[in-house]
Parts: C-alpha cells; structure tokens; sequence
DNA sequence: ATAAACTCTTAACATTAAATTAACCACTAA
DNA sequence: TTAGTGGTTAATTTAATGTTAAGAGTTTAT
C-alpha cells in the first residue's frame, strides 16, 4: 500500500521540491500552499499517513492547527513539523500540540526521507490501531475505523454527522448530553442554535437504528438508553 | 464538582503521600500500584480529570501508557507525568507522548496541589461539565447525568422542574425549603407567587416517588424527610 | 461531462410533553 | 363562620421537539 503525505508550506520552491522527493519514493502526495477549508478538505478526505506541516504556513497559527488535528478523532494521520525556529520551547510547544515529530530546516532530503519512512514503520504500533475503535452498547456496535454500524446483525454506514452525534452517545451511555454539547462537540465551534438541525439528525440516525434507542428528554437533550 | 484524581505509582509510600494530600485537599482519589487489566479499567470506570503517571510505574512503559491513553478518545483525562528523570529529551518524550505536564521530583507537595489545579483551570474538560452527579438519601437516588430517579429498584426519568426541585431537595435532606426559596432556584428570578404552581409540581413527584419522602410542614415549606 | 445519489441545512408546519392556570375541595385555627 | 393554607384535578397555554420537504453543495456512477 503507497503512503499518503500531504505537504503544507507557503514556499512554492520548497513545496514543489518536497513533493518530487516523495514522489520519488513512491509516496501519493497532496500539496497546499495555505490553510483553508479546501485543504482542511482534502485531508478528510485523503486520509494521509503524513502530515507535513511548515510551521510558518500561511493563513494559519500552524501549532493552534496541529492542535485541533489531533484533537480531530477520526483523523489518524502522523504531523510532522517543520520549521526554521530552533528554539526549544516551540518543540516543546509542538509536542504539547500533538506532533509526532518535529524537523529543523534545512534538512538533507534523505534524512527528511528516512524520518519519514521511520515514523511510517511505527504506525501499525500505533496505540490507535492497537485498540480497535469499536464501541459497543447492547445490541448496537459501532466502528469508527470504517464508519460502520452493527445494529441486530445488520450493518450499514452512517454520514459523517450522524456517525459523530452517535458515537458521542455511545461514548457514555444514559448520559443526557445537551443539544449545546452535542453541537460544540459535533459541529465544532459555538453554539449558534437556532434551528431544528439536531432534531433532524437524530430523526434519521433513528429511522436507521429504531425509535427507541435514543431518548430524548425534553428540556435537556438526548442520551442513549 | 469535586475534582477526580487516579495516581499510579509503585513507590507505595509515595503513593500514599500523594493520596492523603489530594484527599485533603477536596479531590476524589483513585490509586494505583501497577498497570494492569484492573487499574486501566478503573479509568474508563471512574473517569479521572487527572491522571498522574510516576515513569517509573511497574510493568509498563510509563511514556508508552500515556501515548495509549491520550490515543483512545473516549477518555478526556489531563496526564500529568511524573519522575525523577531530569533529562530534556524525555521530557520532550513525554510531550510527545501526549503528556499535559511534566514533574521533577522531588516537589512540594504546596507546588504539586497548584500545579494540578492550575491545569484543572486551563481549560474546562468536555464531559467533566456533566460528570455523575449522583445524590442518593435513603431508598431514593437521583443522577443529574441521566436524569433518572431511582427508588426502591425502580427508576423512572422526571421532567425538568420537577427533576430540579427534587435534586434541591435532596442537596439539603431534613432542610425546610420554603416556597420562596424553591421559586428562586428552580424558577430563577423573582418571587411572584400568587398561584398554585409549586404544589402541582410537589404532587407529580409525590405521585412517581411516593407520597411519604416529600414532607410538608405548614406555613414554611417542604422537605425532605 | 452529465446525471444520479447523497449529505447537510433550512424553513414551515405538526405534534406532544410539560408548565401553568383556574376552579374547587379539605382542613385548621381564630 | 371565615380567613388562611395547602391538596387535587382538569383545562389551557407554552415551549420543545418531531416531521417533512425542498434546495444547495458534494460525491459517485455512468
């Protein structure tokens, strides 16, 4: 299986380099010159290995973004950064972010390669895989590796959203969560809740699961039960 | 909220220390002498928001069980690491492990309490918010986080109001609240009380939880008795 | 490239549980 | 008897949630 990396970096002669080296190697590569929602995209999308990080992307604080990456569950790609800063605080600051490594520019590309490929062999180590994400409660099981619901046998797929308000339920069932935490944690960022977007959510994931395994409490929010 | 604290360490004196120290000083205590089957299930069980990790800690790397807690999202624990290891590069081992803070020992115990609670601070953990909130007096159990009742076996879920005014209740068993007291706080705000309001509530609830647990005592209030 | 299918979101409307009010009753004490 | 206090029930109102359909934006299949 080829490995997915994807560069970001603001230096067009470093990104196009980077990306020939890997190449190179037999890597797939994906390249954005900044952050933004497309290139946020493309990593939900991709599912890269590898995320190479220049710290001094533009459009972006690059440790805030690593921070939210790894705060990103469904996302099990390593972080690599890279910068020019030598300081030891900021590798200590990256490492509190989640990076999985950290490279000081310049760098001979064999050794960037070799970093790499290192991190690369440690993956199937990785503590993720090692505890499959599968959450269960009675009769439902739910698989965050393929997106899969077990409900009485059958098996389907949910999207995106539903899959994510689900396994938050699931996270601790009976406890009621609030449809403020529901969406600070489903949708990210603050509550602006003005509309009957939840209700709908939860009206299909239970056309999928059956009307009684969420239950909802009324002034309070939704629990699985 | 009392704060949840699990301690795993192998230094038994140590460990007791540490124990009588957060015990006093309001937190709830978890302890640990080794990492096995049982101590890691007692973190998916109790829910710490604090882990506090001696490196040193028998039978397991203590850097490769912290990367493995912080890899598993169901947990929203803070990971404090703890050793006599003065080294930089385990300290930048143990951020990039994951690790929320990093000790030297020795440290006072007066340093040690600031730390931990300069990190509770930091930054309101996601499910902590809603952390069961159990109250039981007699028979009767009532959990905020799922907003069930239990008496006598059975468990039911209440309404809203009628949910808030048995908790304040059961906050304060034996305590007369009066009508005014229970309007502010279930009601919020003033105290425009010309109707009947408060004794239909007190009914429902008589009539799911039994009519001997809520006590009236005239022209003061009600209580739990 | 185009169509088909899917996902998310919003709006409008329906439904239901819960909160409140009103009316009436029972008890007690001056 | 008559205030005063609380209990009970049913009717009414309100707030919260359920439901459906439609449109925009994406992805997938042809």
């Amino acid at each position: 299986m080829t490995p997915i990396i994807d560069i970001f970096s603001s230096n067009s002669l470093e990104l196009e380099n980077t990306k020939k080296l890997f190449k190179k190697e037999g890597f797939e590569v994906f390249t954005s010159s900044k952050v933004d929602e497309k290139s946020i995209n493309s990593i939900y999308k991709n599912h890269p290995d590898i995320i190479l990080l220049d710290l001094d992307i533009e459009n972006s604080d690059g440790i805030e973004l690593c921070h939210q990456l790894k705060a990103e569950n469904a996302l099990n790609s390593f972080i690599v950064l890279f910068t020019s800063h030598q300081e030891e605080y900021i590798q200590i600051e990256a490492f509190k972010a989640g990076a999985d490594d950290y490279i000081i520019k310049p760098i001979n590309p064999r050794i960037l390669v070799k970093k790499i490929k290192a991190l690369l062999k440690r993956k199937p180590l990785n503590p993720k895989e090692a505890r499959p994400k599968i959450l269960s409660y009675n009769n439902l099981k739910i698989d965050r590796e393929s997106y899969l619901v077990y409900n009485d046998g059958e098996s389907f797929s949910l999207p995106r959203k539903e899959f994510e308000m689900l396994f938050l339920l699931i996270n601790k069932p009976q406890k009621v969560f609030s449809r403020e935490e529901i969406f600070q944690k489903v949708w990210k960022g603050k509550n602006c809740m003005n509309n009957r977007i939840i209700d709908v959510h939860i009206r299909k994931i239970r056309e999928k699961i059956g009307n009684n395994i969420i239950n909802t409490v009324k002034g309070v929010g939704y629990q699985l039960a």
